[in-house]
DNA sequence: GCCAACGTTGGC
DNA sequence: GCCAACGTTGGC
């Protein structure tokens, strides 16, 4: 089973907006980096859903429902469909992962930039038990 | 609002 | 194919 992060601004689509549309695509990254982290998702993956800009903080967990398909707006990127799972109890902030010795090689901190991002299985345990507080 | 980091574009 | 200029992301 594959471990991702997925950001985008409250602003634009918030977790509560991914939570009423239950099934959405996740659109609009151009960035071929993310976008081949897109692709190589599969069925069934679970993804952290982060909020940059405004909150920076992991709010809660989607699961994969749908692979990788062209984006009809620009057909070079593609959209995958994402469904929200479990909201956190607590979110778990920008500043707490920083913090924590175990997520120092974590994709989404050493590349801030980069608006999807693999997450290990031992990160993902780790911020799974962050949320728990 | 600023700026660091990084991606993209276009001239050569 | 290189690299300078420029644009964008996203934290602070």
């Amino acid at each position: 089973m594959g471990y991702w992060l997925m950001k985008s601004e409250p602003f634009v689509w918030s977790w509560d907006q991914q939570v009423a549309a239950k099934t959405a695509p996740w659109t609009d990254v151009r960035n071929y980096q993310a976008r081949n982290n897109m692709k190589a998702m599969k069925r069934g993956d679970q993804a952290f859903f982060y909020h940059s800009t405004k909150g920076l903080e992991i709010v809660g967990v989607m699961e994969i429902v749908k692979e990788h398909y062209p984006d009809p707006k620009d057909e070079r990127f593609v959209l995958v469909d994402v469904k929200a799972t479990t909201p956190f109890k607590t979110p778990v902030k920008l500043a707490d992962l920083k913090a924590a010795p175990a997520l120092a090689n974590m994709a989404m901190l050493r590349q801030s930039r980069l608006s999807v991002s693999p997450v290990t299985a031992a990160e993902w345990k780790t911020i799974c038990k962050m949320s728990e507080k």
